[in-house]
Parts: C-alpha cells; sequence; structure tokens
DNA sequence: TAGACATGTCATAAAATTGTCACAAAAATT
DNA sequence: AATTTTTGTGACAATTTTATGACATGTCTA
C-alpha cells in the first residue's frame, strides 16, 4: 500500500530530508525543484498526495496548486502546503486554491507524517487497492476475501463493503448517516436502522474469531471499528 | 462544539440581536461595548472568533483589532469587523491589520451567520477533530474516545460533553445555567440540580485515575474545570 | 423454476441513559 | 450550637437507543 508522494521543494537539503522522513515511513516519493518539473511530473501514474513549498522560483507554489486543483484530472490529487511563515493571508490563499492541508516550517517529521495521512485518509478512503491487514484480520479488495487468523470468513457482499470501510477508516466514530453514504452510497433510501442490522451480520461474521467486538457501538453517535477494546477502570 | 463569540458592539439594541442571533445558531456569546471591556474579555479561555464594531467610544474598533493582532497570545483570533458602510478606506485599513473579514451593516442574520462558519472554517479547518490533552487526560472527539494516561474512560453521551466543554474551556467557573446552555443545549428545561448529578457522573467515572478533583466546585457559583488544585481559599 | 442467498424493514427484547427526588453531608450564617 | 443554604449521592422510573430474530421480497444460479 504504498503511496508515492510528490515533493515540490526548491531547497535541496529540505527536499532531501522531508524525501528520507518519508521514504523511512514507508512512502515513495518523486522530486521536483521548481514549477516546470513538478508539472512534468504530475503525469500517469498521478502521485497520490502532492508537498508543495510554498516559494518556489519560476512560478509560486501557489499557482502551481491552483492550475492542479483546475484541471480535470489533477483536481482530486491531495496537496499539502509547505509555508515558512505562519502567515494568515497564505494560509487564506493557499485555501482558496483548494490546498487540503498546510504544514508550516518549520515542522517536525512526526507532525509531517501525521498531516499527510490524515489527508489521504480524509481523500482517498477507499481507492486501496491492496490487501489490509489489521489485528490478524485480512481484507483482500481484489480478491474479494477476508479471512482472520488465516481461517476464512465469509461475508455478503454488503457486509464485505462494510467491513472494507471499517478497516480503511479505523479508530473513528461514523454516524449512521455516514456509513450509510459511504458503504451503501449517497442518494440511496434506506433507513437508518438498517446498518443496525447490518452491523450485526458483520459482528455475527467475524465473532467466534475474538474480532466481534472490534465494531464498537457508540451511544448516541454511531459505530467505530478499532483493535483496542479494553475499557480501563 | 460550541464557539465562543466575543460580540464587541456600543449599541446595546444592535448588540442584543447579534447575539440573539448567534445563540439562535448554536453559537455562545460574551459582551462588550468598549474598548477597555472588550480588552478585559479577552482572556483565557480566549474567544473563538470576535465580531468587531468598527466605531467604538473610547477607542476604534481599528486600534482594538491592531492591538490583539499585534498580541501574541491573541493575534490568531479570528476577527470580523462590522462596519456601517461599505467604504472601500475602511475595508483596506481592517484588512491591514489582519482582520479576517468584515461585514456592512445593515447584515442579514443569514449573512452573519455563513460569514462566521466561512471564517472559522478557513482558520482552523481541523480544530474540531484535534484531540484535546490536558494533563494527561486526552479527549479525541473524532474517535469518541477518552483516555487517561493511556487508559481508557468509558462515558455516557452527555458526561462526554461535559467533559469535551470542560476540557476547551478550563480555569474558569460556569454556573449551572451556562453548563446547562452549552452542554445541554440554550432552550432545553431542566433542573439545575441535574448539572450536579452529571458533575457526579463524570468525577465517578474520571476518578480513580488522580483526575477526580479536576472538577472543583466553586460554592455558590458553579463548577471549574482545572489542572491546578486549590490551596488556600 | 426451484432453491439458495441477500437485503431492507419490523416488532420486540434488552440495555443504557437521563432527569428528578429524597436524604445525607458540608459550608455558611445567625 | 442551631439553623439555613448549598452541594453530594444513591435510587429509580421514564425514555431513548440498540440488539436481535423473523419475514417478505428480490436476485442469481443451477
Amino acid at each position: 500500500m504504498n503511496r508515492q508522494i510528490l515533493v515540490v521543494e526548491d531547497e535541496a537539503p529540505i527536499r532531501e530530508m522531508i524525501t528520507f522522513v518519508l521514504e523511512q515511513n514507508g512512502f515513495n516519493t518523486i522530486e521536483a525543484e521548481d514549477f516546470d518539473q513538478a508539472k512534468a511530473k504530475v503525469v500517469e501514474p498521478y502521485p497520490d498526495l502532492i508537498l508543495l513549498d510554498w516559494m518556489l522560483p519560476g512560478g509560486s507554489g501557489v499557482k502551481l496548486a491552483k492550475s492542479l486543483k483546475q484541471n480535470e484530472y489533477t483536481r482530486s490529487i491531495p496537496i499539502i502546503m509547505l509555508t515558512a511563515r505562519a502567515d494568515e493571508d497564505d494560509k487564506v490563499k493557499g485555501f482558496d486554491v483548494g490546498v487540503d492541508d498546510y504544514v508550516t516550517k518549520p515542522f517536525s517529521p512526526k507532525e509531517l507524517i501525521a498531516r499527510i495521512k490524515a489527508v489521504i485518509r480524509r481523500v482517498s478512503p477507499t481507492a486501496l487497492e491492496e490487501a489490509i491487514e489489521f489485528h490478524g484480520m485480512k481484507l483482500d479488495p481484489v480478491a474479494h476475501r477476508v479471512s482472520i487468523n488465516d481461517r476464512n470468513v465469509d461475508l455478503g457482499p454488503t457486509e464485505f463493503r462494510l467491513l472494507h470501510f471499517f478497516m480503511t477508516h479505523t479508530e473513528r466514530v461514523y454516524s449512521r448517516e455516514q456509513l450509510l453514504d459511504n458503504v451503501w452510497g449517497t442518494n440511496v433510501y434506506v433507513e437508518d436502522r438498517t446498518v443496525d442490522v447490518h452491523i450485526r451480520r458483520l459482528r455475527k461474521a467475524i465473532a467466534g474469531e475474538g474480532h466481534e467486538d472490534f465494531i464498537q457501538t457508540v451511544r448516541g453517535s454511531g459505530y467505530r471499528f478499532s483493535g483496542k477494546v479494553k475499557a480501563g477502570v
């Protein structure tokens, strides 16, 4: 599930530091040091995310962002702006062109990674083609197959999609409506409570494997998928 | 989560109209009618946004804005200017001191709310999503989860909201009525003493972790959430 | 076309949450 | 010390929210 990240930054030391950190964290990187190089690298296969320096020689980062966001094919690529100063104006302008987030230099590697993951999670929740693994639970979107501790689990189509969604969106509460939107699809007219029933079916299916309570009910809010279960005393 | 908005406006009727509209829309309000009052109210917990009248007795709104924007601690608070005339110069001057937006009087409630939301969205796009931490106590609004020293704590919906409010409004006494307004919602008919019961439940839930007395009773006034334990009187 | 699955919706059971009380405890006043 | 005011607590019944089993309908396959 390696994501490819395009790093657009003119100062070599910073760029290298960033790519180092990214690769340490399991991302693939492509580098570009100015507007033109960047433009040239935003081609198929499109990067999964772009880290874009605010100030670039030969055309500002904002200009590039704007251009990418106006193109039909590239506009869905998430962009994170790197800005040297916490200048409010910069932020505003960045957001105006549809940038997804920004990180102010200097930033910690931890923060950078966290932001990137957050954006990816937010932007391309289901795009993964590769198998997902979570606490001994494996889901292969391509083979359309689920196993827990190497034991096969049979799921109906809806339960499969539901589990898929959950496995790509852990540690977060989703309301029944959100689940309907994400798993059933928007503009589908189905009762909220139907979610309960499918949750029940999914729970039942993965029960007996000790993974039953991975799906947690958050009263008044919805459901959450998570490995952690025990509540403190 | 309820945002707190400081309304700085000298004409009482207008001010009251504004606060009414804001509260109708789920915001909490603080009022100030002149420069000094406003200054005095921009203290922790800082308001999430300031609505500032252009003309103020005893020092113009611009002066206040400038002063706030030059202070390290307050400069990140977004400010929306209320101006009586659509004077381009005013706007420019306002923006020069870093004001985030302006609304020209007379304005419709709808417009006001829209502007406020836009500014909040622009300035802190992820603020609602970020986990809050306070003395080893963590509250994650997204996962809908609370932990103390990495140990999970189970809370009912109301207790969760109550704790959330407290963690975003520490070091300050809130009356039972204010808590009802903020946590239960305005125009909800519930006994004052109900707050006591929920305080009790929350205390119980976070007890045993040494965080029990983070919620302090201020006799005759209400409750306060604070890390500091009272020493003298 | 029969049979095996899947799905959405109900009705009902089961749980958890909530607001109030009544009384105890603590603090402030007389 | 007695009284009054304010807050802490445990219990409880009503209400709200979830869990669950059953079922009718629709789909697909053999």
